[in-house]
RNA sequence: ACCCGGAUGGCGAAAUCGGUAGACGCGAGGGACUUAAAAUCCCUUAUCCGCGAGGGUGUGCGGGUUCGAGUCCCGCUCCGGGUACCA
């Protein structure tokens, strides 16, 4: 084959650009966009370009995406698989501060950057069809989408108390606060009242709750939506206040309870707080108040401490007739529910530690099995609701709990004092930032018009070019500085009006990005009918399950929007899901400051694309991640040398060896299963063994042995599987050679290794035909003298499971 | 606290339906080739007793179901992730 007897080395620095390169000349990557036979759109999250360069996860969530993709291309689908960057966003302001640069000439440098590791980690990406959120042609039909929102009602603004991050300067969604704490800086969160832009999400919750019920998508992800939009059924009820013309509605999951609420707790915002309080308590309800406000979110909701206090006024408990005392205390939220609870001690554990510390009545009305109507409720709440039964509430004593939840709330829709209802934990989402480097919202202010939309033909509102664009703490946009762009006419009566001066969200970016992909280069639109009928929704979707609350809810819910306008015939964007799991390195997360990270670029380097891709999939389960060791790498690579040199000592001389080609067939089998289950790593264990087989004590393979598995191996190690295609005599890609089919007539063994038992234990070993009876394979077993001297009387029983065991108990 | 995952050799991990626990890889030990080394190839490698043949034990802990449990059921422990005063 080779004119000298030592063999070409595998040396991938030559390899990988060569097909690199030869890829682009080709357009191998590039979809057939416009008639495609069987279109198939394979997403992964598009990364956001930071100056650090392409983290280890990205390539980890790439990797697998792209072997997924591939895969799919050679089972014969017209593969379209798109990458972009998600460039605008707080991430890259912060950098450009920290280092003295601006955005606008940071970003398509990290993004030149991206693209170069990119290209060398040798993804199969249609780069023809680029997206970057930071460009004019893309945030322009971001903007667009605004509008749309805003033109059906779901665009709203208001004072609300948000969450300010003081060193990033800007509001947070209530999904980008961890603990009280900003979840980028790690800052204590502060409420601050601002006007905002909100997008009416939660008028979506029971849809995008329903339709988890049949999305195929991880169940870890379903999960974490379902509670996140946090359904709960339950009630309102009103209770009168006494000597008052006034009454207090409470939500509650426990009307059955009624009997034992022995007061009622407003939160300190609660509109009807003043009204409420008596001269004689106003000055500490008053203290409490302000106090509260003063208190930033951090300490409002990390101290489980009771605090509160007494209003003065007393409400009438509709089931007793009872007076109870109305407080107020910060334990109670204005944002959920309808901001007041009716206080349960005896089966709420936060009312019983209130009740605890200011002495309030506790009263059981639910009893355990073992207990009776007044068994002392000891030290703590009783709660748990499918085992009670009611107890000191009247005619409803008895009653199960969860009947009684209906039957109590059905009586008091009897006295108008309840109604029941459906809660979300779900909120609107803030979409206001105070920043600069994001897509201006599209809105004018106008005297006499109030807030104009800017009109689509003038989308889009271009991000001018500024040098002083750090946030301050007043919490106006930098935006605002700019007279030049903040004042224009109104765009209904022409008047002088203003701008908006807020961005929006760049979570708002990466909510449709992904219709974006197939219509990239076209300016007229946002995504282009044809094309978004062809290619969308996106067939398989695969990425970290840290935006399972964030991105995935936002997109699904845009999704809809766009739907309802009529813009789209689906509401979900995303067919199939699949989460990744994590990667660690030697046991331990990777983080900056452990100065463990890994640098994709220095093991490209040292060991090729191919086999560093292959490492990442073959350290752990692709769902579930890694911990990638620095050693294991050198497995990996093993693997790909044999196979490098294995194709050019292929022989086309004689013919395949029997027992290989039967490996062989099982090895199609189990690869085409495993990576179809994203279980990469088995896929490549049995690659491995394949490989093993083929070579075994240094025989010479046969071309036929090798032709399926470089095929096989194509998605993992696309380079060299192109390579070793083309050394074994192909002129096209590898890619396009299909998918190797197994002869299943080939993966049936004749005989058979069957286990013998004695009482469970295994104590021999028959090479039998397959096909042997229970019978003949006892005799046998029998024949055996290991098997046979534990068999000491005649079998109690024999259990036979053919191919695989015989059992023999004594 | 709640909701998800997870716990298997020296290490990363395998194990369709309950049916040979530890595939594949790393590391380690031994051998072949070599003046030598690297590379490559072959063998061994859960653990205990035994010279050996062989036998015992073993999938976080305690019970249970079963001819048979890493896998199913009940009760715990620890680790990772998410959510959290959500009424």
């Amino acid at each position: 084959m080779s004119e000298t007897d030592v063999p070409t080395p595998y040396v991938p620095a030559a390899v990988e650009p060569k097909w690199q390169s030869r890829w682009a000349e080709r357009g191998t990557n590039a979809a057939k966009l416009d008639a495609p036979t069987r279109p198939f759109y394979a997403l992964m999250m598009f990364p956001y370009p930071s100056a650090e360069g392409l983290h280890v996860g990205n390539l980890f969530a790439f990797t697998g995406s792209d072997i997924s993709a591939r895969f799919h291309r050679l089972l014969g689908h017209d593969v379209f698989q798109p990458l972009g960057f998600d460039a605008f966003g707080i991430h890259s302001e912060n950098y450009a501060l920290k280092v003295g640069a601006h955005p606008m000439e940071l970003t398509p440098k990290n993004v030149a950057n991206f693209t170069r590791q990119l290209g060398r980690a040798g993804f199969m990406v249609d780069w023809n069809q680029k997206v970057d959120t930071s460009r004019a042609d893309y945030y322009k039909w971001t903007q667009w989408v605004f509008l749309q929102l805003h033109k059906q009602g779901l665009a709203y603004k208001k004072a609300a108390a948000v969450n300010w991050c003081p060193t990033d300067k800007t509001v947070l969604a209530n999904e980008q606060v961890e603990n009280g704490l900003c979840e980028r800086c790690g800052t204590a969160v502060e409420q601050r009242f601002l006007e905002q832009w909100f997008f009416r999400i939660s008028e979506y919750a029971p849809r995008l709750l329903a339709n988890l019920d049949w999305l195929d998508w991880s169940p870890v992800t379903r999960q974490a939506q379902r509670n996140w939009i946090g359904k709960s059924e339950g009630a309102e009820l009103t209770f009168d206040i006494a000597a008052h013309d006034a009454s207090v509605t409470v939500f509650t999951t426990r009307a059955d309870t009624i009997y034992g609420a022995t007061y009622l707790v407003l939160a300190p915002e609660h509109p009807l707080v003043g009204a409420l309080t008596t001269d004689a308590q106003r000055d500490a309800v008053t203290q409490y108040v302000d106090a509260t406000k003063k208190q930033d979110l951090i300490s409002r909701k990390s101290s489980k401490e009771k605090t509160g206090v007494f209003t003065g006024s007393y409400a009438v408990n509709p089931a007793t007739g009872a007076q109870i005392p109305v407080w107020i205390a910060d334990y109670v939220l204005m944002e959920y529910g309808t901001g007041a609870i009716m206080a349960v001690p005896g089966h709420d554990e936060r009312d019983f530690e209130f009740a605890q510390v200011f002495n309030l009545p506790i009263v059981r009305v639910v009893a355990g099995p073992d207990d009776h109507a007044d068994t002392p409720l000891g030290d703590a709440a009783f709660t748990d609701d499918d085992h009670g039964r009611l107890v000191n509430s009247g005619q409803f004593d008895g009653l199960a709990v969860q009947e009684a939840k209906r039957t109590v709330t059905t009586w008091l829709e009897g006295k108008q004092h309840a109604k029941a209802v459906t809660n979300y934990r779900l909120h609107d989402w803030c979409i206001s930032r105070q920043r600069y480097w994001g897509p201006p919202i599209p809105i004018i202010y106008c005297d006499d018009c109030g807030a104009v939309p800017v009109p689509e033909s003038q989308l889009p509102v271009e991000l001018p070019f500024i040098s002083d664009f750090k946030p301050d703490d007043s919490g106006i946009s930098p935006l605002a500085r700019h007279e030049e762009w903040y004042r224009v006419p109104c765009p209904t009566c022409s008047k002088p009006a203003r701008r908006e001066t807020d961005v929006s969200d760049t979570f708002l970016d990466s909510a449709w990005y992904f219709l974006r992909y197939p219509s990239a280069n076209h300016s007229d639109v946002p995504f282009d009918a044809a094309r978004t009928k062809t290619w969308l929704p996106v067939n398989s979707y695969i990425g970290g399950n840290e935006h399972a609350v964030l991105h995935l809810l936002y997109s699904r819910f845009i999704t809809m929007v766009l739907k309802d306008g009529g813009f789209i015939d689906f509401e979900e964007p995303f067919t199939r899901f699949r989460a990744h799991g994590m990667i660690i390195r030697e046991g331990a997360k990777m983080s900056k400051s452990k100065g463990n990270v890994i640098n994709p670029d220095v093991y490209m380097e040292e060991w090729g694309a191919d086999a560093f891709r292959m490492y990442l999939m073959f350290l752990g389960p692709y769902e579930e991640g890694g911990d990638f060791r620095d050693q294991g790498i050198s497995g990996v690579r093993r693997f790909l040398d044999r196979l490098w040199s294995s194709v050019r000592d292929a022989s086309t001389e004689g013919a395949p060896d029997a027992d290989v080609l039967r490996k062989m067939h099982r090895t199609i089998k189990k690869v085409g299963e495993d990576t179809a289950n994203l279980a990469y790593n088995t896929a490549i264990a049995a690659m491995m063994e394949y490989m093993n087989a083929v070579r075994r004590g240094e025989r010479a393979p046969h071309r036929d042995e090798l032709l399926p598995l470089v095929q096989l191996v194509a998605p993992f190690a696309p380079h060299l599987a192109e390579e070793c295609w083309e050394q074994l005599g192909h002129s096209g890609s590898v890619f396009d050679a299909g998918w190797p089919v197994f002869d299943a007539a080939m993966l049936v063994d004749n005989t058979v290794d069957l286990v013998v038992q004695v009482n469970g234990k295994v104590r021999s070993k028959l090479h039998v035909p397959v096909d042997i009876t229970q019978d003949a394979a006892l005799a046998l077993a029998m024949q055996e003298e290991g098997v046979a001297k534990f068999v000491t009387g005649e079998p109690k029983k024999v259990i036979f499971v053919p191919k695989r065991l015989l059992n023999i108990v004594v």
